[in-house]
DNA sequence: CTGAAAGCGCTTACAG
DNA sequence: CTGAAAGCGCTTACAG
C-alpha cells in the first residue's frame, strides 16, 4: 500500500483499495442501509506531501493605506478619504488624480479601522436554530441578500435550539462585533430576550412569541393553520390528526390555535388526543410520530403537520404502511420548502413569503441601529396556501 | 376593513379576510398547484402602529472601555488589558480586583479595536454557490462549528454560481474584512483564483479543480463515481445513463471519469450518448433531464446522478412515467443529504465526510493565516457508499 | 509585576 | 475646495 503518498498516486491507491472490493455490508446507526468503503484502512484524511510545483506566496504584503494613496496622488490623505467615501467638495481634477492612484495601488479601505472610528462594525447577525434545516437555509439566504442591499455584511450563527447557546451567542455578539441581531428564538424566554434587547438592537422573526417591547416579523400563524385546516375540512375530512403541537404560545401552540379555530367555525371540535407533540420539527420525528398515530388512531383521515420536514417523515411512514395519500389520509405541511414539490405525492403546504420576511427584518434592524429610539414595530408578512396532490387527488 | 390597525386587531382582520374565503385557484409559475390567499387585498406586509405598552430602550449606552474598568479597579488600563487577555505577570490580588471591576461594569472588549491593533479581523469567510442547497447548508454548518472551535467567526457569502460575483465577493472580502477564505468555486477560472491567492489566504474545497498552488480539500471524486458505478454494474445493469456530466476537469468531469474507469475495468464502455449535462445540480434540472432520457433512450436500466438533488428530480419523473425503481431502473445520487433517506425508494448515494471536509478546510486556512509561507497541502477526505432501495430491492 | 507611550488606519470636527 | 489635529479602543514594544 502506498497510502500517504503524493496526491496523484493517492487517487490510484485509494480507489484500488476500495472500488473493486465490492460491497462490504456495514449497517449504520439507523440500520437502514449498507455502506462500502468504511473498510478503508486509514480513515484519517490523506494529506499530500507539499507540492514543489511553484513557490507559495511569500506572505500577503503590507496593506496599502490612505497615506500611500495620498503620497502617490500628491494630495493629503484627508482628500483621499473624501474621494473614497464619495464626499462632496473635491475638485474634479483632484478626484481624478486620486482615483488614478487608488487604481494604481489597488487601494481598498481597511474596514476594521473605518468601523472603529465610526463606532459601528457594519455587521449584522442572524441567529437560527439549525442552518441545515431548509427553511432556515432559505431564510439565511434571503437575509444575506437583504443585508448586502443595505451595505451590511451578515454573520450567521447556529444556536442548536439550546437555551444556553442562544444566550451565549447573543452575549458574544454584544462585544461590538455586530451592530444588531435578527433572532429566530426557539427556547429563549421573554425575560432573557428583553434583557438582551436593552444591550443591543434585536429584531425577532418567527413565531416563538411576539415581544411587545421589540421589533418583530412573522406570518400570521394562527391564520395560516386555520386556512390549511379549513381546506382539509372543506374536502370532507373529519378525523384530523396534528403533528407538532406544542403547549404555550410558541410555533406549535399558535398553529394548534388555528386548527381549533377552523374547527370551531364549523361547529366541530379539534381532537387534542390526535395532536401529537415532537421534540424537533425534523423528518425523523415526523416519521416516528406518524407511526404512533397509525397504531393508536388508525381511523384518522388527515394529518396536518406543523412543518414540511415533519410531513416528509409522515409521508414515508404512510407509504411504508401502505396507506394511500390522499386516498386514505390527506397530509399537509408548513413552510413550502422546495422538497415539497418532489415528494410522492406533492405536498400541500403553507407558503410564507420568506423573501419579504427577510427584507422586513433587515429593514427594521437597520432602522433601529440607526435610531435606537424609534418605537417598536410588528410586521406581518403574507402567506399563501399551496394546494397539491397530498390533500387533493385532482392536483399533481 | 381594519387593515393597518394595531397588532392584535390585525390578526383577526387578516384571517377573517382569508381563511373563510375558501380556495381561490391561482396556478403558480410552475403551473402545478393551486394557491389561496393571493387575493388578500393588501399584499404589502402589514405594519403595526407602534405599541404603547412600554418605552423602547433609550439607545444602547456608551461602551465600557478598558479605561473605565481601570478607573474602577484603581489600576492602569494596561493591567486590565493583561488580565482580560490572560497574560502572565499580574499579581493574583490585582487580577482579582480587575475581575471584580470587569464584572461590575459588564466590560466586554471591543473586538473592532482589538482587531485593528492586531492587524487581523478574526473573521473567516465561506464562499458557496447557493446556501439553500442542502449540501452547502450542511457544509456551512460544519465550517461554522469548526471556525468557532478555532476562535474565529464565520461569514458566509453566496456567489450564485456567477463568475463575476465570485470574483467580486472575493475582492470585497480582501478589504481586510476577513483573514482568509474557504472557497467552493463553481465557475472561477484557475488564473483568477491564482491571482486572488496572491492577495489573501484561500483554501478551496470541492471538486472544481485542484489548484497546485494552494491548499485544497475534497473527496476523491473519480474514485467515488467509480465506486457507485461498480456497484450498479455488479448488480448486472449495463445500459447506464448519467445526469450531470460536464466537460473539463470540474465536478461533472471528474465524476464522469470515474464512471468510465469502472466500465473500463470490466472491459465495458460507458456510453457518452447516455450522459446528459445540466445547467445546475438541482431537483428541477434532474426531473427535466430524466424526461429527456426516457424519451430518447427508454432502454436504460440505471441512472447515475451526480448530485442527490438531481436524483430526487429524476425519481419524480420516473414515478410520473410509471417506471419502477429499482425494478426497471436503478437510481443513485451524490452527497447523502438527509432527504435521500425519505425518498421513495430511499436513495443510494455517495456519502462524503462533510464534517471532516469542513474541519480540514478550517485547519488549513488557519494554518495559512498564521503562516503564509507554509507549503500548500491537498487533503483528501474519506467517503462511503450508502446503498439503499433505489439500486437494491433488498434494501429498504 | 506594572505602567506611559506609540500607533493600528481610518473618520470626525474644526480651521483655513 | 483642502488640510492638520484629535481620537475610536485596543495591543505592541519598551521602560522601570
Amino acid at each position: 500500500m502506498r497510502f500517504g503518498s503524493v496526491s496523484v498516486d493517492n487517487v490510484d491507491v485509494f480507489v484500488r483499495s476500495v472500488a473493486p472490493m465490492g460491497v462490504v455490508p456495514d449497517m449504520d446507526a439507523a440500520g437502514d442501509d449498507e455502506r462500502v468503503n468504511d473498510a478503508v484502512p486509514d480513515r484519517e484524511p490523506e494529506r499530500s506531501r507539499p507540492t514543489q510545483v511553484s513557490a507559495p506566496p511569500k506572505g500577503f504584503g503590507k496593506a496599502v493605506t490612505l497615506l500611500d494613496v495620498a503620497a502617490h496622488a500628491g494630495v493629503s490623505f484627508k482628500t483621499v478619504s473624501r474621494v473614497v467615501n464619495g464626499e462632496p467638495n473635491v475638485r474634479p481634477e483632484t478626484t481624478a488624480k486620486v482615483l488614478v492612484a487608488v487604481d494604481a495601488l489597488q487601494y481598498r479601505p481597511n474596514q476594521v479601522a473605518r468601523n472603529l472610528r465610526r463606532r459601528r462594525s457594519g455587521f449584522l447577525a442572524l441567529l437560527v436554530p439549525h442552518l441545515n434545516q431548509p427553511y432556515f437555509a432559505a431564510l439565511a439566504s434571503w437575509v444575506s441578500h437583504a443585508a448586502k442591499a443595505y451595505g451590511r455584511t451578515l454573520i450567521i450563527e447556529e444556536t442548536s435550539a439550546d437555551p444556553e447557546q442562544e444566550a451565549e451567542v447573543l452575549d458574544a455578539l454584544a462585544s461590538r462585533l455586530v451592530d444588531g441581531v435578527i433572532f429566530s428564538p426557539l427556547v429563549t424566554t421573554r425575560d432573557v430576550l428583553r434583557s438582551r434587547m436593552m444591550a443591543m438592537p434585536i429584531v425577532t422573526v418567527g413565531e416563538h412569541f411576539e415581544p411587545e417591547e421589540g421589533d418583530h416579523v412573522a406570518i400570521d400563524n394562527v391564520g395560516a393553520a386555520d386556512a390549511v385546516t379549513e381546506h382539509v375540512l372543506a374536502s370532507g375530512r373529519r378525523r384530523i390528526a396534528v403533528i407538532g403541537r406544542e403547549p404555550g404560545e410558541g410555533t406549535g401552540g399558535q398553529r394548534w390555535a388555528g386548527v381549533i379555530r377552523a374547527h370551531d367555525r364549523r361547529g366541530l371540535t379539534a381532537d387534542p388526543d390526535l395532536a401529537v407533540p415532537v421534540t424537533y420539527y425534523g423528518r425523523a420525528e415526523g416519521a416516528e410520530a406518524m407511526g404512533h398515530l397509525l397504531s393508536r388512531a388508525p381511523e384518522i383521515d388527515a394529518v396536518i403537520c406543523f412543518s414540511d420536514l415533519l410531513a416528509v417523515g409522515a409521508l414515508r411512514t404512510l407509504r411504508e404502511h401502505g396507506v394511500s395519500v390522499p386516498g386514505d389520509v390527506a397530509v399537509s405541511g408548513f413552510d413550502d420548502i422546495e422538497e415539497t414539490r418532489f415528494t410522492a405525492p406533492r405536498l400541500t403546504t403553507v407558503s410564507p413569503d420568506i423573501e419579504r420576511l427577510a427584507t422586513e427584518a433587515v429593514r427594521l434592524l437597520v432602522r433601529r441601529v440607526e435610531n435606537p429610539q424609534v418605537p417598536p414595530q410588528h410586521v406581518r408578512v403574507p402567506f399563501t396556501l399551496a394546494i397539491r396532490g397530498s390533500t387533493d387527488a385532482a392536483q399533481p
